[in-house]
DNA sequence: GTCTATAGAGAGATAGAC
DNA sequence: GTCTATCTCTCTATAGAC
């Protein structure tokens, strides 16, 4: 056994669809807070209990919004990706080359991250935790990677997509990886909180270190179309 | 409370330092099937239960090695730690230009995530978990930071230093943020075990993709010496 | 919708026999 | 050194009142 409670496979709601406005506020709370908890804490740590502190609830009342602790985590993961997936989807439909669009997923990326830092922990969690076998995370991402994929696909003709210069496993790990521990990871290694990964300057440095990283991954040296369309 | 069990702070041993040799045998027993559950489940969804059974032991016949869960992790991390340290402090060693030996360096970290993968999943998790705070990870990476620290020094004087291309923390999470991520994250991203990282072939791309990041972050496009000291 | 109160399970720690 | 047996704590989940 992997995981001390599996993935939650029951309907999404304890109540119809219709709710009060009041309820929903709750929930949006109720959310908000487990959402720092699961980053701070981890799944396990995170008592519901102090959860329904900082919403200024009793810890039973949760149950009315949520089924179990497993359902609102789930909840929590599957908002902090779909807000990415609609970020992506965005910046993949700029006009421009391909390197150009690629910069821009790779920095939305990297911006989402910045705004939401919580997914840099709860993706080091995730993949930590996620049972050998089990396609549990695979199916959360599989939205976005979809969106990949269908990017990738149209833009087969592009020269710089021919080359092929790199495996998209080991570009995926370098940006992913990367990112995640520079916002999730680094602050916990330099000696005391002389490092913000989220201050805005620090954020734009690594940002363009990132995409750097992946320009030259792909073999690219100048960022600019013309001189890529120009070979 | 970020962290259930403190970071055990008494005496390491339960026993003075002279052990018999099956006491010895044992011990190395839990360490080697307390790395794996840790590795694999994670601290807290690790039994002790599981632990002792792996070894043969029962789960009360575990303390007498070690006083508690906590020092057992401590112990694990510590060894693979060391482990790598000694590699560093031999791969840093070697004669030959900055450029040289950094590769050296990077090349030794790579190995050995791929000769002991537990160190990849327990640092997800370390930095996961570490209280936002706390030094305590800080603490148990040290002799590492000392001995690059001593490497940074040493070589000062190198051209390629001079030119400080790129931040060291933003060097640092490229280099173990995508090594990390290769080794312990991509195999539950991609389909059903249709990718192992530990595959012979596969690290040793893993390897080359990560020192072209290096020397690219670096500035530097080739990886001869001499190339490097034409300049 | 939110509360109080309680049930129930899991897992780590401890005492003491062999 | 390793065992059996037990203690205790924590946290989730549930029942039912307001």
């Amino acid at each position: 056994m992997a995981h001390p409670t599996p993935r939650s496979t029951r309907a999404a709601r304890p109540r119809p669809a219709g709710r009060t406005p009041r309820a929903e506020r709750t929930r949006a709370a109720i959310l908000h807070a487990a959402e720092l908890a699961f980053a701070q804490e981890g799944y396990a740590a995170t008592r519901l209990e102090d959860v329904a502190e900082a919403v200024g609830i009793r810890r039973a009342s949760i149950v009315y919004h949520f089924r179990d602790k497993r359902e609102i985590y789930d909840a929590v993961l599957a908002d902090l990706l779909s807000g990415f997936e609609a970020r992506l989807a965005e910046a993949l439909a700029i006009e421009g080359c391909l390197l150009v669009r690629i910069e821009a997923g790779v920095g939305a990326w990297v911006d989402y991250l910045g705004q939401r830092p919580s997914l840099a922990r709860l993706l080091l969690r995730e993949v930590a935790d996620a049972p050998s076998a089990g396609p549990s995370l695979l199916a959360e991402v599989k939205p976005i990677a979809d969106l990949v994929k269908r990017f990738h696909d149209e833009t087969r003709d592009d020269p710089l997509a021919r080359r092929k210069p790199v495996d998209p496993v080991h570009l995926a790990s370098a940006v992913v990886g990367t990112t995640v521990f520079f916002v999730a990871a680094m602050p916990r290694l330099v000696p005391s909180g002389a490092f913000d990964p989220l201050d805005p300057d620090t954020l734009a440095r690594h940002r363009s270190e990132v995409l750097r990283i992946t320009r030259r991954l792909l073999g690219v040296e100048s960022h600019s179309c013309a001189a890529e369309e120009a070979r």
